[in-house]
DNA sequence: TTGAAAGCGCTAACAC
DNA sequence: GTGTTAGCGCTTTCAA
């Protein structure tokens, strides 16, 4: 691969006026320029970034961590990131930490070895302390990870009371729960309260079940099989869409008619779900405002790596009514 | 952060000696490594990857490029390439490329910049003559970029045999064909070959229509709403399984019975239909076996740049009978 | 068993 | 308007 001392000597100049030329520095005469391009383009040369960057400039490289790509939520989130991040001119390194915290922390030692300007973390795994010592920008998705890291999410709280009110005003009288593991610390345990306290203000009472976010959807079609059969349950509200459309299925499954015999709402309304279960009413998350905010703090940091943030930036969420509720 | 002379001076030894440690090579005394690897841990030390890439060594980068990761198809790919990439020590830098033939040109010059040492390639753009002279390792999926690049596909010859055959069993004597767009030099073509063939071998005919794979849901709908309404059709096969999804839908919204009056063939059987759609007929892509077949290749191709591999390598596909046919 | 020195490809003073 | 030089952080001969 040519080098910039290759261009130089092709077009009988200095390695240091080939990289004015590149980096259009300083003064420089038509006619070298000229020599320098057709030179760059004769050996198709491209300016080493490693070396580059060796010199102190930014890798403009960004380490995205991410629980997966192939569940709709997160893909459709890491493809929008890429693609803000690409008209910004960065690069992504794409981790999937799955529920893996040894993987996880494998990929935080080799993001500081690329020496990544920066890094996106929304991954699922608890108790990363090496998140403390980084020593680079980091900018969280809905997780609490370390003090000085800004957490970006959708209004959790919000979300909840949403669902709640369209289970109710849908005629659910024993509304059921079902949600993924419910950790400390996490904001998406916001959804439970925001539920709880609009049923409180309806002298209402819940039912809560926890399926495991990484358990198979066989087995969370069992249990939810167990939970329509045995329970007098007229009303679902899912933390996530995906299980909404085991209910759904399970439901239909034991001939329980939706809405009538249980309402139903999931939660995340991707664009996947929208355009192909529109059917299914729920929480829709900004994923594109989302994650237009965690790139634009994440690149101030960059900027300015002492630069002070807020501890939180919370966006509305929005109810997006489909046939599973009246 | 700590570079490699910080350590050698706080160990109390040269540099050279803090670089034989880290790559565990040469002699070295017990006493020598235990005061590196304490020094390094003192200081959180990580080499910087980007210096010891520019003095020759790989970059463990690959560049993946694909049309985009909120499908589930490319979703479960990328995350299937991930995983296996990690396994390996390498790391990854995504490259959506959407339909947008110049950001696909774009990430190939900045992929070269940064060294990567290999690059996968998937997406659906044509005519990217850059793929010729990029000078690097490249394996592609299921589309021809350039003589010296492998291509790995599945049997979509085989694919369109065992969709139509899967119609004609079930009764269809009309049946038609929904495909992405059909380009020229696409190994996807075949799917419509097999088709073909099986479907002469019985004497049938069919009718085909183009749904352009970038084209959104509600579009693609409205077509299939009016293919239903017009046409005799009872049976269809769609080169994917979302557009199944769809047809599904609009046929249902007609009341019309699958698959009594109309049978239904998808296609690639990613892990989400499987586990949300297993009512759908559908023909799997082995996905799995597809990555590992490239990265093998990949890293072939890294170990040894002039390595002869052959043109295609094409992988069996299945059938999953689900209800949408008998 | 360890160190000194050169150099990977580039940028940025500092000259001229 | 252009060239010389030093150096980014590391690896790797070559010596000791």
């Amino acid at each position: 691969m040519a080098t910039l001392d290759d261009i130089a000597k092709l077009a009988g100049v200095s390695a240091t006026t080939v990289s004015r030329v590149i980096n259009n520095y300083g003064s420089l005469s038509e006619k070298t320029k000229t020599k320098v391009f057709s030179a760059m383009q004769e050996l198709n040369y491209q300016p080493n970034s490693l070396a580059r960057s060796l010199k102190g400039k930014k890798t403009k490289l960004i380490g995205v961590i991410m629980p997966g790509v192939s569940n709709p939520f997160f893909g459709q989130m890491v493809q929008e990131i890429e693609d803000q991040l690409f008209k910004k001119g960065f690069k992504m390194i794409l981790c999937n930490a799955g529920n893996d915290a040894q993987k996880e922390k494998d990929y935080l030692r080799m993001l500081m070895a690329n020496r990544v300007d920066g890094i996106i973390a929304g991954s699922h795994n608890l108790g990363i302390e090496e998140y403390q010592k980084v020593g680079l920008p980091i900018i969280s998705f809905d997780r609490y990870l370390s003090d000085n890291v800004p957490i970006v999410s959708s209004d959790n709280y919000q979300g909840g009371e949403l669902a709640a009110q369209s289970l109710i005003s849908s005629g659910s009288k024993n509304p059921q729960i079902i949600t993924g593991s419910n950790r400390p610390n996490s904001p998406t345990n916001s959804r439970l309260t925001g539920f709880k306290d609009v049923l409180e203000k309806h002298d209402l009472s819940y039912n809560l079940i926890e399926l495991p976010f990484s358990s198979s959807p066989n087995i969370k079609s069992l249990k939810i099989k167990e939970l329509l059969t045995n329970k007098k349950i007229d009303g679902i509200f899912c933390t996530d869409d995906l299980t909404a459309l085991l209910v759904k299925q399970q439901a239909q499954a034991l001939n329980l008619q939706i809405p009538t015999d249980i309402r139903l709402v999931g939660y995340d309304g991707t664009n996947f779900i929208q355009n192909y279960h529109s059917e299914l009413t729920t929480i829709m998350q900004p994923i594109t405002d989302i994650v237009t905010m965690m790139i634009d703090l994440l690149l101030k940091r960059i900027d300015d790596p002492d630069c002070q943030l807020e501890k939180n930036y919370v966006l509305p969420v929005k109810l997006i009514t489909g046939g599973t509720t009246i």
